[in-house]
DNA sequence: ATTTTATTTTAGACTAATCTAAATATTATT
DNA sequence: AATAATATTTAGATTAGTCTAAAATAAAAT
């Protein structure tokens, strides 16, 4: 159907713009994602526009069209529930599943995906908090609120972490922060938008605001 | 490392040899059995060549080293396993795991492979009956034998089959053979080859040479 | 409203893996 | 041993995905 590298662009265009699908990704933003140079953004762009996959006018950047989106749904979905598998059944930490998922995502049968979604009671949300769509694409709503945004005394538990780097994820596992941890604000630092907050009602420290907004919480 | 089309060849040469690893394969066994063009598969081996994986002289065929060998086992390993997961964990029939496991043993990674091997809690044979290697490459001995060398009234069950492609697979499984089925032999037909065999004490059916060399018994 | 800077696109080239058609080697047959 | 048939290799082309360098466009700054 379509080459591991077009899906590869899917998948980043979708990544880029979920949280506000209406906008256009610029093609330098989509090089750095893809660890390509411009122009070689430029030429794939083409061949997907072609296929109708996305809508792209020439400088202007790029958005996915209908097909385009479910078929990156449909990538993202393999990935994840893959992820879910590694952890959950074969026992890698969450920092060592992302690469293994990019190559895991690519293998084309539906038969496969669904299997494992059944094996794996039909996961929601993959060990990193971000949620799996289902066979058509649609996602559990989650709801949740980014760290920086909650008041002093607020309270929740650690729901998704948006930034993936094992660098990130390591230092998260150093200050014992995890999927479900429970966290609350003792207080926000003006000067250098830091939090202090104490972690699983026992450590409290302060973490940078880079850190925080990377982390996503519900009740 | 190596691509997956490198990954191909080898894993086709070493399959060639299995039962004889000392022999060369031509270039038009290989072409037959990758599905390509004589001269793809020329152009291919000089490439192997310039790596050390195969020697290969002009016109004289083609054989492993033993770089190629241990690069070959290392992902005829992944193939076997990944059927082995297929089967025992997603419950696929053993029919249709072959073109899945194809895309599935060219994902690298170590860790994913040796954490597979432990979770199915390290099987020795795959669904087919084929050796599943270890991580040196070592093989299980079988010592099976073919049903067509069995003699009138010698018994034993099955442990393997050769050809794996689905209609033939699906042919035993109309027939109620399966792995580990009891096998007796009643007559052999010289006229055809051809052979008289009771299945599981219950029915008894002529089975075509073609069929019958494609089984492996053991006691 | 120009000029400068940054972004994006085009032009042309490279590699891996494939192909067809033609040339060359090997093997089999008379 | 010469010839015919088969197998293999070479030559040259093609496609996907990438690159660098240069040209074109858009955005920012004066």
């Amino acid at each position: 159907m379509f080459s591991p590298t077009e899906e590869n662009y899917l998948k980043a265009i979708y990544l880029l713009t979920e949280k506000d699908s209406a906008r256009a990704v610029a093609t330098n933003e989509l090089s750095a994602q893809m660890n390509t140079r411009a122009a070689s953004v430029t030429d794939m762009l083409k061949r997907l526009a072609d296929k109708r996959l996305i809508h792209y006018k020439k400088y202007k950047g790029v958005m996915l069209t209908t097909s385009g989106k479910s078929q990156a749904l449909a990538i993202v979905r393999k990935h994840r529930l893959w992820e879910y598998f590694l952890v959950e059944k074969l026992k890698f930490q969450w920092d060592e599943v992302h690469a293994v998922a990019e190559e895991l995502e690519h293998v084309k049968s539906e038969a496969l995906i669904d299997k494992l979604d059944s094996y794996l009671n039909n996961p929601k949300f993959d060990p990193h908090g971000d949620p799996i769509p289902d066979r058509l694409g649609k996602l559990s709503a989650s709801g949740f609120k980014n760290l920086t945004s909650l008041k002093v005394n607020e309270k929740g538990k650690v729901a998704a972490v948006i930034e993936q780097q094992p660098a990130f994820l390591k230092h998260l596992d150093k200050l014992h922060i995890h999927m479900s941890t429970p966290l609350k604000v003792i207080e926000h630092i003006a000067f250098d938008k830091s939090m202090t907050i104490s972690i699983n009602q026992t450590a409290t420290v302060n973490i940078s605001h880079e850190v925080a907004k990377n982390i996503l919480i519900t009740k």
